[in-house]
DNA sequence: TTGAAAGCGCTAACAA
DNA sequence: TTGTTAGCGCTTTCAA
């Protein structure tokens, strides 16, 4: 096993008490220069590390948050967990990432865990599935402090970061219009979800605005987000084989847009379509596809960031907090 | 702040001691079945849950595992990752993942971390920059678990996970040269990196085997493994002029696949080189490129979890283990 | 300036 | 079958 110098190894090799010791290391000014100096140095000699066990017994804390997205694979995740880390890190919190590959089920086990972990805060963007945020109102309610990013439910009450998805369904959308397209259709994720529902009222919006219609049988949702290509090919292969077949597709999601992408290019195989797509993408390699696409990227790296801001100052509070607020950040279109 | 129910408040709220209530949990045979149902069904009704540092702080171990990989946004990590969750979850253990983005730095203060919160175990893969494994090997000294996956040390004595990295590389280069490619050059991550030597042998293998010279001036190295754009970028300008200019490049590594293809578009926008690629990647966007390129898949997944499996036998072994193997997983070709 | 002792939540040896 | 107690590593109050 692998076993570490504790404060009672120092104490004993240097013929002190574990509280000197302990004093020294923390460097209480009751300690005298000689004593740090002895203890500070054995210590360092013998590699000692706090154990945080320990520690997060005495203190009641762990310095560490939980996070849950989707899919770390998903380049929206994967930059906004970089923000998530470039903060914690530097304020001394270890951020434990767990995945739930939009299934309902594992968003539970994984809140759970992470609660039964003690972490002392909890980042999340709820999964395509969840609908019943009972998991998490419990956990809200005994106090344990959660920022929501991304993809937020109504009914909790806390710090939400999101980004303007209605601002950037809209531009995506116009940017369609403005370059001809006149039946644009619409591929969602989960329609319940904060983000489906704001980026189908950009979509619409922006129909309403250029005199188009809204065709209902135009928009299609994908209650797995992309998880199943064939949820995906099949609402795609029913768009295609309707009478008024649309030219464009806006999609409202990273893995989405992807799924698409591929089901198009298999469809265009036998039978080109002539369909553009825009979509919500935060991948860095759009550039070499072919067909192209125009995006929609999402500032993830900043929404990470100032999630993990707002969920420290929850954590670190003197006093309960009792205002929330809820963050909309700019989204930008890569016309492709 | 969040505070959870503990034994002793179980055990005051019914009368008993915490040490029953604790056997009860536990389900231990001494305890009476009314008595069990009791401490149960209490325990359920409050959500008790068991605080995860006392209990490490008992067994001295965490049940938790470090993973430090260069980055989550590489498809080939991500998969890995979801490998190593799939068999950590399944037994109970936690997975701390950490990122190095490639620097020997952020490596050194990743390991560190994991070590000073006394994860039972260490999965790593190194970084490009590291040359140097002091750090790791001080650890593996003192009894700390590691198992090396996909970038291994030579001189660490333990479990090791790769991929068949010379057969893959030997593949793609005979695809190239099989489709009418004469001059191939190769680009590579830094030059020391275990993944870096076997795929560079692999390379010249194939050459060799069919008859052709191995040119100095065709082999490129990109000591960030393609986390700096701008080292790609030169070395594939260095490449396309020279006055025997490469009709194929055989590249070693996902980011530094997708960096690549990203240079040769913009020169290809400026003079079409005419250079075909190949390259290492585990990424699913692959059949939407154009141009595409053909490509070699690490068995990510399979890499991850077999990983996890060696490490959790060396973290329940009951004795010191001396026999480590190094398994060898082979890679597939994606003709395009 | 230093030390003794209690306690964070839990388990387990020992006692009853 | 249940309870008492010590101890995991650490901090901190109180005492010296």
């Amino acid at each position: 096993m692998f076993e570490s110098f504790t404060i009672k190894d120092i104490a004993k090799a240097l013929g002190l008490s574990t509280s000197t010791v302990s004093r020294a290391l923390r460097d209480s000014y009751e300690i005298s220069a000689p004593t740090k100096k002895l203890v500070m140095e054995y210590a360092q000699k013998v590699n000692y590390l706090p154990n945080p066990n320990a520690l997060s017994l005495k203190e009641r804390r762990s310095k560490s948050i939980g996070i849950v997205v989707s899919e770390v694979a998903n380049h929206y995740f994967s930059q906004a967990i970089n923000g998530i880390e470039s903060i914690a890190n530097s304020r001394g919190y270890t951020a434990i990432i767990t995945q739930t590959h939009e299934s309902f089920e594992r968003e539970k086990k994984n809140v759970q865990h992470l609660a039964s972990r003690s972490v002392d805060g909890l980042l999340i963007s709820i999964s395509a599935e969840t609908n019943d945020t009972a998991h998490l109102e419990d956990l809200h309610k005994r106090g344990l402090p959660i920022v929501f990013f991304d993809r937020v439910p109504e009914n909790i009450n806390t710090h939400k970061i999101i980004a303007n998805n209605t601002g950037g369904a809209f531009e995506a959308t116009s940017h369609l219009i403005s370059t001809g397209s006149k039946k644009i259709a619409h591929l969602s994720s989960s329609a319940h979800l904060s983000i489906s529902i704001e980026r189908l009222f950009g979509y619409t919006e922006a129909l309403r605005k250029h005199g188009l219609s809204v065709n209902p049988e135009y928009i299609k949702n994908c209650p797995h987000g992309g998880m199943i290509f064939e949820e995906v090919e099949v609402a795609l292969k029913e768009l295609i084989s309707l009478r008024d077949k649309p030219d464009a597709i806006f999609v409202a999601g990273d893995r989405l847009t992807m799924c698409c992408m591929h089901v198009l290019k298999e469809l265009n195989r036998i039978k080109p379509t002539g369909i553009v797509v825009a979509g919500f993408s935060n991948s860095d390699v759009l550039d070499l596809f072919n067909p192209s696409l125009t995006s929609v990227f999402q500032p993830a790296f900043e929404m990470g960031l100032l999630a993990t801001e707002k969920l420290l100052e929850l954590i670190e509070a003197k006093y309960p907090v009792t205002e929330f607020e809820q963050k909309v950040l700019n989204t930008s279109l890569f016309v492709r």
